[in-house]
DNA sequence: ACCTGAACACCGTTCAAGT
DNA sequence: ACCTGAACACCGTTCAAGT
């Protein structure tokens, strides 16, 4: 006969990232999250597969956290909230988020960040062909900043570090973010 | 009385780089690298200290190898020759390579590097107070890019990406490479 | 279906010892 | 000064067994 589960995916995950999170990445162990489940080892893998799918796992589990922004905000906004959110993530799991960097952008949870962006470049008038590169080229400079910034690579202090970003991030942009603002002003100003 | 050392810090290195790139960077142990040059693996730590210094010595390793262009040549063909020279790298070294990004760039290796990107921007005529910045955000791209490529992240093929590369670089350069791409040929013109 | 126990071939690192 | 041998507390994973 069945009996019911002790530990599940979820639990398996969670435990992972919090483990990562204390002690670093080299300190995930399929052990130690089995000790701190109260399990062993091989609990866990019915669960997760093997330690190469939990780590793969793990990102994915990391990219679900990531919040969206309420799509009935002016374009600029949305953006602006996405990349603030991959910051903020990035600095809340250090160890774990440059993996994002190691991984194929195929699964669900890069989906539905990319989608999020895709929409908000076709609001701001980005052409259809252009849509897919300018999101392809603002993901991978906001995962390396957010990374780096994470990864302790920059030297100069946060208020700087914000202000780079948001030159760089306009550069990329190719100046829609001023026009846009400007636009937005005038929305507002009726 | 001392004895010739068998293996220097140099040999460690390259022992460490060669089982990196052929096996991946999860293959790389004290064990390992030890049996690779024929000694126990308590020889390496009176040479690289431990395993992480090993890989801290690692990345720099690697970056030292990155060639730098001709300083006479126009710098539009500098920044290209360096980015290009990044990719590279990051392709032979996928594995070690995403390290870069989460080391501060205070190296020596990293110092070679940034340095001649500032005589690039220079002489582009990038105002002093923003040289500095400049460099910050092209490398985080260009290291983010070249380690995306490297790792598999995208999914596009290789001539998109050169192009989306050349796109983006000249976006965070502002317009600098286009303007300069024909004050070069204006020059070969007389 | 879900977890355990024992086992195997690995790890990084310390310490005392050899030359 | 440089390397070794033995030892300790760890790893990931397989396999057969228990409930």
């Amino acid at each position: 006969m069945s009996r019911p589960p002790r530990i599940d995916r979820a639990a398996v995950l969670t435990a992972t990232l919090e483990l990562a999170d204390e002690k670093g990445l080299a300190a995930v162990s399929m052990r130690a999250v089995a000790d701190r489940l109260g399990v062993t080892p091989m609990a866990l893998y019915r669960h997760v597969g093997d330690k190469q799918q939990l780590l793969d796992g793990l990102v994915e589990w990391v990219l679900r956290e990531v919040p969206l922004p309420d799509p009935a905000l002016p374009w600029p906004e949305r953006l602006e909230a996405m990349a603030q959110a991959m910051r903020t993530t990035a600095r809340r799991h250090p160890d774990v988020f440059p993996l994002l960097l190691r991984r194929p952008a195929v699964t669900p949870g890069a989906a539905r960040v990319r989608e999020a962006v895709y929409a908000a470049l076709r609001g701001a008038g980005v052409p259809e062909p252009d849509v897919a590169r300018t999101e392809r080229m603002l993901s991978t400079f906001v995962l390396g900043f957010a990374a780096s910034e994470a990864g302790g690579r920059f030297t100069v202090d946060a208020a700087q570090l914000d202000a780079d970003f948001s030159w760089a991030a306009g550069r990329l942009l190719g100046g829609l973010v001023d026009g846009a603002d400007r636009a937005v002003e005038a929305e507002r100003a009726g």
